[in-house]
DNA sequence: TTCTCGCTACGGGATTTCCCTTAGTACTTT
DNA sequence: AAAGTACTAAGGGAAATCCCGTAGCGAGAA
Protein backbone atom coordinates (compact mmCIF):
# COMPACT_ATOMS: atom_id res chain seq x y z
CA UNK A 1 0.00 0.00 0.00
CA UNK A 2 1.42 3.17 -1.02
CA UNK A 3 -0.05 6.81 -0.12
CA UNK A 4 -1.08 7.49 -4.02
CA UNK A 5 -4.25 8.32 -4.79
CA UNK A 6 -6.90 5.29 -5.13
CA UNK A 7 -7.52 4.91 -8.86
CA UNK A 8 -10.84 4.36 -10.12
CA UNK A 9 -12.64 3.70 -13.24
CA UNK A 10 -16.27 4.42 -13.39
CA UNK A 11 -18.63 2.02 -15.60
CA UNK A 12 -22.07 2.39 -16.60
CA UNK A 13 -24.00 2.70 -19.78
CA UNK A 14 -25.78 7.00 -18.52
CA UNK A 15 -23.60 9.16 -19.37
CA UNK A 16 -24.92 11.85 -16.74
CA UNK A 17 -24.39 9.26 -14.07
CA UNK A 18 -20.98 8.79 -14.36
CA UNK A 19 -20.40 12.34 -15.05
CA UNK A 20 -21.98 12.74 -11.59
CA UNK A 21 -19.72 9.83 -9.82
CA UNK A 22 -16.73 11.94 -11.76
CA UNK A 23 -17.43 15.31 -10.02
CA UNK A 24 -18.34 14.10 -6.57
CA UNK A 25 -14.91 12.21 -7.02
CA UNK A 26 -13.10 14.95 -8.61
CA UNK A 27 -13.95 16.91 -5.49
CA UNK A 28 -12.13 14.38 -2.86
CA UNK A 29 -8.64 14.33 -3.24
CA UNK A 30 -8.28 10.93 -2.05
CA UNK A 31 -9.37 9.80 -5.50
CA UNK A 32 -8.90 9.94 -9.09
CA UNK A 33 -10.56 8.53 -12.05
CA UNK A 34 -8.82 6.96 -14.63
CA UNK A 35 -10.83 6.45 -16.56
CA UNK A 36 -14.85 5.57 -17.52
CA UNK A 37 -16.89 3.09 -19.85
CA UNK A 38 -20.45 2.62 -21.08
CA UNK A 39 -20.30 -0.81 -21.63
CA UNK A 40 -18.55 -3.98 -21.48
CA UNK A 41 -16.21 -3.90 -24.66
CA UNK A 42 -15.03 -0.05 -23.35
CA UNK A 43 -14.01 -1.58 -20.27
CA UNK A 44 -12.17 -4.24 -21.30
CA UNK A 45 -10.03 -2.33 -23.83
CA UNK A 46 -9.61 0.34 -21.09
CA UNK A 47 -8.58 -2.20 -18.56
CA UNK A 48 -5.75 -2.90 -21.10
CA UNK A 49 -3.44 -0.53 -20.55
CA UNK A 50 -4.83 1.07 -17.41
CA UNK A 51 -5.01 -0.69 -13.77
CA UNK A 52 -7.55 0.78 -11.43
CA UNK A 53 -7.92 0.45 -7.71
CA UNK A 54 -11.61 0.14 -7.84
CA UNK A 55 -14.11 -0.31 -10.05
CA UNK A 56 -17.31 1.46 -9.78
CA UNK A 57 -19.86 -1.22 -11.37
CA UNK A 58 -23.71 -0.47 -12.63
CA UNK A 59 -24.81 -3.50 -12.31
CA UNK A 60 -27.58 -3.61 -15.07
CA UNK A 61 -26.45 -2.13 -18.15
CA UNK A 62 -27.42 -3.27 -21.42
CA UNK A 63 -25.60 -6.30 -22.96
CA UNK A 64 -22.64 -7.91 -20.66
CA UNK A 65 -24.36 -7.46 -17.37
CA UNK A 66 -22.31 -6.10 -14.30
CA UNK A 67 -21.78 -9.09 -12.78
CA UNK A 68 -20.88 -11.23 -15.81
CA UNK A 69 -18.40 -8.09 -16.20
CA UNK A 70 -16.92 -9.07 -12.68
CA UNK A 71 -16.76 -12.29 -12.48
CA UNK A 72 -14.39 -11.71 -15.62
CA UNK A 73 -12.10 -9.03 -14.07
CA UNK A 74 -11.80 -11.12 -10.46
CA UNK A 75 -10.91 -14.14 -13.13
CA UNK A 76 -7.99 -12.03 -14.28
CA UNK A 77 -7.12 -9.86 -11.61
CA UNK A 78 -8.37 -10.60 -8.29
CA UNK A 79 -6.78 -7.76 -6.77
CA UNK A 80 -9.20 -5.02 -8.24
CA UNK A 81 -12.29 -4.37 -6.11
CA UNK A 82 -15.63 -3.68 -7.88
CA UNK A 83 -17.63 -1.28 -5.79
CA UNK A 84 -21.56 -2.54 -7.52
CA UNK A 85 -23.93 0.26 -7.81
CA UNK A 86 -27.37 -0.02 -8.24
CA UNK A 87 -31.02 1.73 -9.27
CA UNK A 88 -33.10 -1.32 -8.08
CA UNK A 89 -31.61 -2.90 -4.59
CA UNK A 90 -33.06 -6.54 -5.41
CA UNK A 91 -32.09 -10.32 -3.52
CA UNK A 92 -31.41 -11.52 -6.61
CA UNK A 93 -28.73 -8.90 -7.78
CA UNK A 94 -27.69 -8.91 -4.18
CA UNK A 95 -26.58 -12.47 -4.24
CA UNK A 96 -24.94 -12.57 -7.55
CA UNK A 97 -22.99 -9.66 -6.50
CA UNK A 98 -21.66 -11.42 -3.66
CA UNK A 99 -21.39 -14.42 -5.46
CA UNK A 100 -19.29 -13.32 -8.05
CA UNK A 101 -16.54 -11.59 -5.33
CA UNK A 102 -17.94 -8.07 -5.17
CA UNK A 103 -16.40 -6.10 -2.61
CA UNK A 104 -19.15 -3.63 -2.04
CA UNK A 105 -22.71 -2.45 -3.17
CA UNK A 106 -24.53 0.75 -2.90
CA UNK A 107 -27.94 1.90 -3.79
CA UNK A 108 -28.11 4.22 -6.30
CA UNK A 109 -29.76 6.88 -4.05
CA UNK A 110 -27.10 7.28 -1.96
CA UNK A 111 -25.25 10.52 -0.63
CA UNK A 112 -21.81 11.19 -2.11
CA UNK A 113 -20.40 10.94 1.22
CA UNK A 114 -21.43 7.17 1.78
CA UNK A 115 -20.21 6.86 -1.94
CA UNK A 116 -16.59 7.94 -0.99
CA UNK A 117 -16.66 5.77 2.44
CA UNK A 118 -17.36 2.83 0.16
CA UNK A 119 -14.79 3.58 -2.19
CA UNK A 120 -12.06 4.57 0.17
CA UNK A 121 -12.85 0.78 2.63
CA UNK A 122 -13.17 -1.24 -0.28
CA UNK A 123 -9.43 0.05 -1.36
CA UNK A 124 -8.30 -0.98 2.11
CA UNK A 125 -9.39 -4.28 1.37
CA UNK A 126 -12.47 -3.97 3.63
CA UNK A 127 -16.19 -4.64 2.07
CA UNK A 128 -18.71 -2.32 2.31
CA UNK A 129 -22.99 -2.94 2.67
CA UNK A 130 -24.73 0.17 3.03
CA UNK A 131 -27.31 0.14 5.58
CA UNK A 132 -30.04 -0.49 3.62
CA UNK A 133 -28.20 -3.27 1.87
CA UNK A 134 -27.12 -5.37 5.18
CA UNK A 135 -31.12 -5.51 6.26
CA UNK A 136 -31.50 -7.16 2.99
CA UNK A 137 -28.58 -9.55 3.34
CA UNK A 138 -29.63 -10.40 6.93
CA UNK A 139 -33.38 -11.48 5.34
CA UNK A 140 -31.76 -13.35 2.22
CA UNK A 141 -29.74 -15.45 5.11
CA UNK A 142 -32.64 -16.46 6.90
CA UNK A 143 -34.81 -17.42 4.25
CA UNK A 144 -32.15 -19.38 2.60
CA UNK A 145 -32.11 -21.28 5.91
CA UNK A 146 -35.91 -21.62 5.49
CA UNK A 147 -34.72 -23.47 2.49
CA UNK A 148 -35.94 -21.17 -0.29
CA UNK A 149 -33.47 -21.33 -3.43
CA UNK A 150 -33.17 -18.65 -6.09
CA UNK A 151 -30.87 -20.60 -8.30
CA UNK A 152 -32.18 -21.35 -11.64
CA UNK A 153 -30.38 -24.29 -13.54
CA UNK A 154 -29.60 -23.84 -17.16
CA UNK A 155 -32.45 -25.30 -18.49
CA UNK A 156 -34.51 -23.00 -16.49
CA UNK A 157 -32.62 -19.16 -17.31
CA UNK A 158 -33.21 -20.92 -21.26
CA UNK A 159 -37.31 -20.64 -20.63
CA UNK A 160 -37.05 -17.42 -18.34
CA UNK A 161 -35.29 -15.93 -21.44
CA UNK A 162 -37.54 -17.20 -24.41
CA UNK A 163 -40.56 -16.76 -22.42
CA UNK A 164 -39.38 -12.81 -21.70
CA UNK A 165 -38.51 -12.57 -25.28
CA UNK A 166 -41.94 -13.07 -25.05
CA UNK A 167 -42.75 -16.63 -27.39
CA UNK A 168 -45.61 -19.22 -26.84
CA UNK A 169 -44.48 -22.05 -24.57
CA UNK A 170 -45.17 -24.49 -27.49
CA UNK A 171 -42.94 -22.26 -29.55
CA UNK A 172 -39.98 -22.69 -26.50
CA UNK A 173 -40.90 -26.43 -26.76
CA UNK A 174 -40.25 -26.61 -30.01
CA UNK A 175 -36.83 -24.65 -30.18
CA UNK A 176 -35.57 -26.54 -27.56
CA UNK A 177 -37.16 -30.28 -28.90
CA UNK A 178 -38.82 -30.88 -25.45
CA UNK A 179 -43.14 -31.19 -25.02
CA UNK A 180 -44.93 -27.94 -24.05
CA UNK A 181 -45.78 -29.43 -20.55
CA UNK A 182 -42.24 -30.07 -19.89
CA UNK A 183 -41.64 -26.20 -20.62
CA UNK A 184 -44.47 -25.86 -18.05
CA UNK A 185 -43.23 -27.77 -15.92
CA UNK A 186 -40.30 -25.56 -15.74
CA UNK A 187 -41.80 -21.93 -15.55
CA UNK A 188 -44.01 -23.72 -12.36
CA UNK A 189 -40.61 -24.63 -10.83
CA UNK A 190 -39.05 -21.17 -11.90
CA UNK A 191 -42.17 -19.44 -10.41
CA UNK A 192 -41.87 -21.44 -7.09
CA UNK A 193 -38.03 -20.68 -7.01
CA UNK A 194 -38.46 -17.09 -7.33
CA UNK A 195 -41.44 -16.79 -5.07
CA UNK A 196 -43.47 -15.49 -8.17
CA UNK A 197 -47.16 -16.55 -9.65
CA UNK A 198 -47.66 -14.39 -12.92
CA UNK A 199 -45.65 -14.12 -15.72
CA UNK A 200 -44.79 -10.62 -15.56
CA UNK A 201 -42.59 -10.45 -12.67
CA UNK A 202 -40.79 -13.41 -14.55
CA UNK A 203 -40.44 -10.82 -17.28
CA UNK A 204 -39.31 -7.96 -14.73
CA UNK A 205 -36.67 -10.98 -12.95
CA UNK A 206 -35.55 -11.47 -16.56
CA UNK A 207 -34.94 -8.05 -17.46
CA UNK A 208 -32.94 -7.02 -13.74
CA UNK A 209 -31.36 -10.55 -14.18
CA UNK A 210 -30.12 -9.00 -17.48
CA UNK A 211 -31.49 -12.54 -18.84
CA UNK A 212 -33.50 -10.50 -21.70
CA UNK A 213 -33.20 -6.98 -22.77
CA UNK A 214 -35.56 -4.04 -22.33
CA UNK B 1 -34.82 39.66 -17.23
CA UNK B 2 -31.91 40.78 -15.15
CA UNK B 3 -28.04 40.14 -14.50
CA UNK B 4 -28.79 37.48 -11.96
CA UNK B 5 -27.99 34.04 -12.10
CA UNK B 6 -30.29 31.26 -13.41
CA UNK B 7 -32.20 29.68 -10.54
CA UNK B 8 -32.49 26.28 -10.97
CA UNK B 9 -34.51 23.37 -9.09
CA UNK B 10 -33.97 19.73 -9.46
CA UNK B 11 -36.07 17.11 -9.69
CA UNK B 12 -35.44 13.40 -9.60
CA UNK B 13 -35.74 10.18 -7.60
CA UNK B 14 -32.35 9.17 -7.28
CA UNK B 15 -30.02 11.08 -4.99
CA UNK B 16 -26.88 10.48 -6.82
CA UNK B 17 -28.44 12.15 -10.26
CA UNK B 18 -29.66 14.90 -8.51
CA UNK B 19 -26.29 15.25 -6.51
CA UNK B 20 -24.57 14.80 -10.02
CA UNK B 21 -26.60 17.92 -11.68
CA UNK B 22 -26.13 20.07 -8.64
CA UNK B 23 -22.24 19.81 -8.98
CA UNK B 24 -22.48 20.75 -13.01
CA UNK B 25 -24.32 23.67 -12.08
CA UNK B 26 -21.90 24.28 -8.96
CA UNK B 27 -18.80 24.25 -11.48
CA UNK B 28 -20.42 26.94 -14.06
CA UNK B 29 -21.56 30.42 -11.95
CA UNK B 30 -24.18 31.24 -14.45
CA UNK B 31 -26.72 28.90 -12.60
CA UNK B 32 -27.76 28.80 -9.04
CA UNK B 33 -29.18 25.62 -7.49
CA UNK B 34 -32.24 26.38 -5.46
CA UNK B 35 -33.81 23.60 -4.34
CA UNK B 36 -34.24 19.44 -5.21
CA UNK B 37 -36.90 17.52 -4.99
CA UNK B 38 -36.96 13.40 -5.35
CA UNK B 39 -40.91 13.58 -5.66
CA UNK B 40 -44.25 15.72 -6.91
CA UNK B 41 -45.10 16.39 -3.53
CA UNK B 42 -41.39 17.63 -2.18
CA UNK B 43 -41.63 19.56 -5.27
CA UNK B 44 -44.52 21.16 -4.72
CA UNK B 45 -43.97 22.79 -1.11
CA UNK B 46 -40.98 23.55 -2.17
CA UNK B 47 -42.57 25.65 -4.93
CA UNK B 48 -44.67 27.41 -2.17
CA UNK B 49 -41.40 29.19 -1.14
CA UNK B 50 -39.23 29.42 -4.12
CA UNK B 51 -39.35 30.51 -7.64
CA UNK B 52 -37.06 29.03 -9.93
CA UNK B 53 -36.17 29.87 -13.70
CA UNK B 54 -36.02 26.61 -14.79
CA UNK B 55 -37.02 23.20 -13.58
CA UNK B 56 -34.61 19.87 -14.23
CA UNK B 57 -37.60 17.64 -14.07
CA UNK B 58 -37.21 13.39 -14.69
CA UNK B 59 -39.81 12.62 -16.57
CA UNK B 60 -40.25 8.80 -15.13
CA UNK B 61 -40.81 9.27 -11.66
CA UNK B 62 -42.60 6.88 -9.63
CA UNK B 63 -46.02 8.45 -7.95
CA UNK B 64 -47.08 11.44 -10.10
CA UNK B 65 -45.03 11.49 -13.49
CA UNK B 66 -43.40 14.41 -14.46
CA UNK B 67 -45.34 14.67 -17.18
CA UNK B 68 -48.48 15.58 -14.70
CA UNK B 69 -46.17 17.88 -12.80
CA UNK B 70 -45.05 20.04 -15.59
CA UNK B 71 -48.69 20.08 -16.30
CA UNK B 72 -49.66 21.31 -13.05
CA UNK B 73 -46.36 23.84 -13.13
CA UNK B 74 -47.49 25.27 -16.64
CA UNK B 75 -51.12 26.00 -15.11
CA UNK B 76 -50.15 27.91 -12.00
CA UNK B 77 -47.02 29.44 -12.90
CA UNK B 78 -46.47 29.43 -17.35
CA UNK B 79 -42.91 31.41 -17.20
CA UNK B 80 -41.51 28.73 -14.79
CA UNK B 81 -39.55 26.40 -17.68
CA UNK B 82 -39.53 23.15 -17.68
CA UNK B 83 -36.22 21.39 -19.10
CA UNK B 84 -37.22 17.28 -19.14
CA UNK B 85 -34.39 14.87 -18.38
CA UNK B 86 -35.42 11.04 -19.55
CA UNK B 87 -33.10 7.75 -19.19
CA UNK B 88 -35.33 6.44 -21.99
CA UNK B 89 -35.76 8.60 -24.88
CA UNK B 90 -38.78 7.45 -26.25
CA UNK B 91 -41.70 9.16 -28.61
CA UNK B 92 -44.42 8.41 -26.58
CA UNK B 93 -42.67 10.55 -23.96
CA UNK B 94 -41.54 12.99 -25.76
CA UNK B 95 -44.97 13.69 -27.57
CA UNK B 96 -46.36 14.14 -24.37
CA UNK B 97 -43.71 16.02 -22.92
CA UNK B 98 -44.13 18.39 -25.84
CA UNK B 99 -47.79 18.60 -25.26
CA UNK B 100 -47.77 19.82 -22.10
CA UNK B 101 -45.55 22.46 -22.44
CA UNK B 102 -42.30 21.30 -21.88
CA UNK B 103 -39.29 23.71 -23.09
CA UNK B 104 -36.66 21.21 -23.95
CA UNK B 105 -35.58 17.30 -23.50
CA UNK B 106 -32.61 16.17 -22.50
CA UNK B 107 -31.57 12.46 -23.14
CA UNK B 108 -29.71 11.63 -19.68
CA UNK B 109 -26.43 10.51 -21.79
CA UNK B 110 -25.91 14.30 -22.47
CA UNK B 111 -22.56 16.20 -21.74
CA UNK B 112 -22.31 18.50 -18.84
CA UNK B 113 -21.67 21.45 -21.60
CA UNK B 114 -24.98 20.23 -23.67
CA UNK B 115 -26.67 20.26 -20.14
CA UNK B 116 -25.86 24.08 -19.24
CA UNK B 117 -26.53 25.19 -22.97
CA UNK B 118 -29.65 23.54 -22.68
CA UNK B 119 -30.60 25.50 -19.31
CA UNK B 120 -29.26 28.66 -20.24
CA UNK B 121 -31.35 28.64 -23.64
CA UNK B 122 -34.60 27.95 -21.86
CA UNK B 123 -33.92 30.58 -19.50
CA UNK B 124 -33.76 33.07 -22.35
CA UNK B 125 -37.01 31.96 -23.47
CA UNK B 126 -35.87 29.59 -26.21
CA UNK B 127 -36.56 25.90 -26.55
CA UNK B 128 -33.99 23.18 -26.66
CA UNK B 129 -33.60 19.88 -27.65
CA UNK B 130 -30.82 17.66 -28.10
CA UNK B 131 -29.94 16.52 -31.74
CA UNK B 132 -31.00 12.88 -31.19
CA UNK B 133 -34.42 14.10 -30.17
CA UNK B 134 -34.33 16.04 -32.96
CA UNK B 135 -34.24 13.06 -35.59
CA UNK B 136 -36.67 11.44 -33.52
CA UNK B 137 -39.18 14.21 -33.80
CA UNK B 138 -38.93 13.64 -37.25
CA UNK B 139 -39.36 10.51 -37.46
CA UNK B 140 -42.40 11.04 -34.99
CA UNK B 141 -43.67 13.40 -37.65
CA UNK B 142 -43.27 11.11 -40.58
CA UNK B 143 -44.80 8.39 -38.82
CA UNK B 144 -47.96 9.72 -37.80
CA UNK B 145 -47.82 10.61 -41.59
CA UNK B 146 -48.43 7.05 -42.35
CA UNK B 147 -51.28 6.97 -39.68
CA UNK B 148 -49.28 5.18 -36.93
CA UNK B 149 -50.40 6.71 -33.63
CA UNK B 150 -48.25 6.48 -30.31
CA UNK B 151 -50.37 8.03 -28.07
CA UNK B 152 -52.62 6.24 -25.33
CA UNK B 153 -55.41 7.68 -23.55
CA UNK B 154 -55.98 8.20 -19.61
CA UNK B 155 -58.14 4.92 -19.76
CA UNK B 156 -55.44 2.98 -21.36
CA UNK B 157 -52.45 3.61 -19.68
CA UNK B 158 -54.55 2.51 -16.54
CA UNK B 159 -54.88 -0.67 -18.25
CA UNK B 160 -51.42 -1.04 -19.69
CA UNK B 161 -49.89 0.43 -15.76
CA UNK B 162 -52.55 -2.55 -13.76
CA UNK B 163 -51.68 -5.08 -16.72
CA UNK B 164 -47.64 -4.31 -16.04
CA UNK B 165 -47.88 -4.81 -12.44
CA UNK B 166 -49.39 -8.70 -13.44
CA UNK B 167 -52.61 -7.96 -12.79
CA UNK B 168 -55.36 -10.11 -14.10
CA UNK B 169 -57.81 -9.07 -16.89
CA UNK B 170 -60.84 -9.42 -14.58
CA UNK B 171 -59.16 -8.11 -11.35
CA UNK B 172 -58.41 -4.84 -13.57
CA UNK B 173 -61.88 -5.00 -14.21
CA UNK B 174 -63.22 -5.15 -10.90
CA UNK B 175 -60.88 -2.15 -9.65
CA UNK B 176 -62.06 -0.32 -12.47
CA UNK B 177 -65.78 -1.65 -12.18
CA UNK B 178 -66.23 -2.44 -16.19
CA UNK B 179 -66.35 -5.44 -17.95
CA UNK B 180 -63.25 -7.74 -17.97
CA UNK B 181 -64.73 -7.46 -22.17
CA UNK B 182 -63.85 -4.22 -21.92
CA UNK B 183 -60.88 -4.31 -20.69
CA UNK B 184 -59.69 -7.04 -22.70
CA UNK B 185 -60.90 -4.57 -25.87
CA UNK B 186 -58.44 -1.69 -24.11
CA UNK B 187 -55.57 -4.42 -23.94
CA UNK B 188 -56.62 -5.14 -27.39
CA UNK B 189 -56.36 -1.69 -29.05
CA UNK B 190 -52.94 -0.69 -27.28
CA UNK B 191 -51.27 -3.58 -28.97
CA UNK B 192 -52.55 -2.22 -32.11
CA UNK B 193 -51.38 1.02 -31.14
CA UNK B 194 -47.96 -0.11 -30.27
CA UNK B 195 -47.80 -2.70 -32.71
CA UNK B 196 -47.33 -5.57 -30.52
CA UNK B 197 -48.83 -8.80 -30.01
CA UNK B 198 -48.39 -9.85 -26.19
CA UNK B 199 -48.46 -9.17 -22.79
CA UNK B 200 -44.69 -9.14 -22.32
CA UNK B 201 -43.64 -6.38 -24.80
CA UNK B 202 -46.42 -4.28 -23.32
CA UNK B 203 -44.60 -4.82 -19.77
CA UNK B 204 -41.38 -3.97 -21.31
CA UNK B 205 -42.90 -0.49 -22.93
CA UNK B 206 -44.40 0.23 -19.59
CA UNK B 207 -41.19 -0.03 -18.03
CA UNK B 208 -39.80 1.92 -20.36
CA UNK B 209 -42.09 4.22 -20.10
CA UNK B 210 -41.86 4.62 -16.32
CA UNK B 211 -45.32 3.23 -16.46
CA UNK B 212 -44.59 1.02 -13.68
CA UNK B 213 -41.13 0.16 -11.77
CA UNK B 214 -38.67 -2.51 -13.01
C1' DT C 1 -75.60 18.27 -37.91
C1' DT C 2 -72.50 14.81 -39.16
C1' DC C 3 -68.13 12.78 -37.89
C1' DT C 4 -64.65 11.13 -35.00
C1' DC C 5 -62.87 9.58 -30.62
C1' DG C 6 -62.87 7.51 -26.11
C1' DC C 7 -65.04 4.31 -23.47
C1' DT C 8 -68.01 0.90 -22.95
C1' DA C 9 -69.59 -4.19 -23.94
C1' DC C 10 -70.59 -8.70 -25.95
C1' DG C 11 -70.84 -13.25 -28.98
C1' DG C 12 -68.72 -17.46 -29.88
C1' DG C 13 -65.09 -20.11 -30.61
C1' DA C 14 -59.98 -21.06 -30.59
C1' DT C 15 -55.90 -21.20 -28.07
C1' DT C 16 -53.04 -20.84 -24.29
C1' DT C 17 -51.99 -21.11 -19.78
C1' DC C 18 -52.73 -22.68 -15.06
C1' DC C 19 -53.33 -26.11 -11.27
C1' DC C 20 -52.34 -30.30 -8.94
C1' DT C 21 -50.32 -34.46 -9.32
C1' DT C 22 -47.51 -38.29 -10.66
C1' DA C 23 -43.40 -40.29 -12.62
C1' DG C 24 -39.29 -42.21 -15.37
C1' DT C 25 -34.22 -41.66 -16.43
C1' DA C 26 -29.66 -40.21 -15.58
C1' DC C 27 -26.17 -38.33 -12.84
C1' DT C 28 -24.18 -36.88 -8.39
C1' DT C 29 -23.65 -36.87 -3.54
C1' DT C 30 -23.70 -39.02 0.86
C1' DA D 1 -27.17 -48.41 -1.71
C1' DA D 2 -30.12 -44.55 -0.73
C1' DA D 3 -31.20 -39.86 -1.45
C1' DG D 4 -31.22 -35.76 -4.07
C1' DT D 5 -31.28 -32.97 -8.36
C1' DA D 6 -32.03 -31.93 -13.25
C1' DC D 7 -34.64 -32.83 -16.97
C1' DT D 8 -38.12 -34.95 -19.05
C1' DA D 9 -43.42 -35.87 -19.64
C1' DA D 10 -48.33 -36.17 -19.04
C1' DG D 11 -53.60 -36.53 -17.34
C1' DG D 12 -57.58 -33.96 -16.78
C1' DG D 13 -59.92 -30.18 -16.13
C1' DA D 14 -60.30 -25.21 -14.99
C1' DA D 15 -59.35 -20.64 -16.02
C1' DA D 16 -57.67 -17.01 -18.67
C1' DT D 17 -56.60 -14.95 -22.85
C1' DC D 18 -56.93 -14.25 -27.70
C1' DC D 19 -59.31 -13.42 -32.10
C1' DC D 20 -62.47 -11.13 -35.19
C1' DG D 21 -66.24 -8.66 -35.33
C1' DT D 22 -70.07 -5.61 -33.97
C1' DA D 23 -72.05 -1.78 -31.53
C1' DG D 24 -74.16 1.88 -28.31
C1' DC D 25 -73.32 6.39 -26.12
C1' DG D 26 -71.57 10.94 -24.95
C1' DA D 27 -68.51 14.76 -26.03
C1' DG D 28 -66.17 17.61 -28.80
C1' DA D 29 -64.69 18.93 -33.65
C1' DA D 30 -65.65 19.99 -38.39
Amino acid sequence: MNDSKIKVILVDDHQIVREGFKLILLLDDRFETIGEAESATTLFTLLKEKTPDVILLDISMPGLSGIEICKQIKTNSPSTKILFITANVDITHLKAAIKVGGDGFLPKDTSSQELTTAISEIAKGKTFYSQKITGLLVKVMTMNRDGKETELTLRELEIVKQLANGKLQKEIASSLFISPRTVETHKKNIQEKLGINNTVDLVKFAIREGITIL
